[in-house]
DNA sequence: GCCTCAAACTTAATATCATTCAGTTCTTGG
DNA sequence: CCAAGAACTGAATGATATTAAGTTTGAGGC
C-alpha cells in the first residue's frame, strides 16, 4: 500500500495539529515523537513531511492554532461585554488565565518557546499574538474613554498588564504542588487585585488605599 | 587509558554545571548534547553519569546553580540598601531583571523547564527558589514596616509583584526583535511603574492618580 | 614494596527519534 | 488506456541518550 484512496483521505495537515495539541497536553512536553502524532493521525512519520518542513514547523503550527484558539476565546467574552469595558478587562483576563491553565503545555509552547522554532515573538508585532493583544488595548483603550486610567499611556499599561497576567500565569503552570483549583484561585486573586487598581483611577467610587 | 592519574584530576561535578550553563547560553536551548558538555569538561559522556544520575539531573543541577547565582546577586544589593526597604526593592528588580536578561536561557530553564526534569517548582515552597522569594518577601515587610503598603496580605503583593517582574522579563526575553537594550528599558519602565505604585501608598508624598 | 579491589573512566553497543531516500500505488488529464 | 505526478510507505541514515563491558589507577592491608 502507498498511497490512500480517495475514500480514506485524511487532510492530514489539519488533523497533525490537532493531533500535535493534544499529545503536546497529554505528555505535558514539547518532545512528542512525530511518530506517535503520525500514528494518531493514521499515517506515517515520513508522510508529515509532506505537509511541514519539519517537526518545528509542525510545532509552529500547532502554536499558530493556540494563539487562533486563544483569541476565539477572548473575543467570545469581547462581544459578550460591548459597553462593559472593566467587565471585558476582567473576564477577557480570566478568559486568558483559564485558557493557560487548562492547556499548560501549549501554552508554554506560545510564550515560552524553545528558540529552535524559529519564532520571533513581538508581543508588539507577531502575526499571531498581535490580534490577542490588540484585544486588550481596545478593552483598555475603553476603559479610559470611560474615565479610568487618566492620562494612561495605553501600552505602556498594556504590557505592564499583560506583563502580571502572563507572570501569575506561568509561575502558576510551573507550581506542581498545587492542584488545579487552587492555581485557579491564586491566578484568579491577581486579576481581581489587578482590576482593583483600575477600578481605583476611576470616576471616584472607591479609594484606591485601605 | 581509563582512570585518570591523580595530576588531572577534573572535579567532573562542578565543571560540568559550568559548561552546561556555558552551552546553554551559547546553544541558546536545553538541547545541548551531553557529549559537547564531556567534551567542554575533559572526558566522555559516559563518564558524567558517575555524578549525574541522568541528563535531566545535570540540567537540574544547572538550575538550582541559576538559582544560587540570583541569589548573590539579590543578597548582595539587599546588604547595600539596608535601612532603604523601597531602595532595596527597586534595586533587587533591576538585579533581577538584569540577572535573566544576560542569562536568558538559563532563566527560562529555571522558571519554565520541561516537566521532563522532574522539578516541582512552588516558588513558595521550594527548596532552590524559597530563599530567593524571602527576599523580597523582607523587603516587602520592611516596606511596610516604613509606612508603605499599610495593611497588605504580603503574601498576596508578594506574588503579584513577582509576577509581573518575571512576566515582564520573560515577555522581553522571548521578544527577538529587540535588541539587547531594548528589552532592559521595557524591562526598567515596569519595575519602576510598580515603585511608583508602592511608594505611592507610602507617608503621604505623591498622589496616586495622575 | 606487592597484591587485591574498588573507583573512575574509556570504548563499544543499544535504543529512540528526526530526517532522507527509493520505491509503490492512486488519480487524473489526455 | 497511458503517462506523469501526487501522496504515501518501508527501509536507510545520523544524531543522541543511556547502558554494558573492559581497563587503568590509587589505596589499604600485609
Amino acid at each position: 500500500m502507498a498511497r490512500p484512496r480517495k475514500e480514506q483521505e485524511l487532510d492530514i495537515p489539519r488533523r497533525a495539529v490537532e493531533e500535535t495539541i493534544r499529545l503536546l497536553a497529554q505528555q505535558g512536553d514539547f518532545g512528542v515523537p512525530l511518530t506517535a502524532v503520525a500514528q494518531a493521525v493514521g499515517c506515517t512519520a515520513p508522510a508529515l513531511y509532506g505537509h511541514f518542513r519539519n517537526k518545528n514547523a509542525l510545532l509552529r503550527a500547532a502554536r499558530d492554532e493556540g494563539f487562533g484558539r486563544l483569541y476565539n476565546e477572548k473575543f467570545a467574552v469581547f462581544e459578550q461585554m460591548r459597553g462593559d469595558p472593566l467587565g471585558y478587562l476582567r473576564d477577557g483576563s480570566y478568559a486568558y488565565a483559564r485558557f493557560a491553565l487548562e492547556n499548560p503545555t501549549l501554552y508554554r509552547l506560545m510564550f515560552s518557546p524553545p528558540p529552535k522554532l524559529g519564532v520571533s515573538d513581538d508581543p508588539w508585532s507577531s502575526e499571531a499574538s498581535r490580534q490577542v493583544l490588540s484585544l486588550l488595548l481596545t478593552g483598555l483603550r475603553s476603559s479610559q474613554e470611560h474615565g479610568y486610567l487618566p492620562g494612561a499611556d495605553l501600552r505602556r499599561y498594556g504590557f505592564m498588564f499583560w506583563s502580571t497576567i502572563h507572570g501569575a500565569v506561568s509561575l502558576n503552570i510551573q507550581n506542581r504542588l498545587l492542584d488545579h483549583a487552587a492555581k485557579w484561585d491564586s491566578t484568579q486573586s491577581v486579576i481581581d487585585a489587578l482590576m482593583e487598581m483600575i477600578a481605583a483611577t476611576g470616576p471616584a467610587k472607591h479609594p484606591i488605599t485601605s
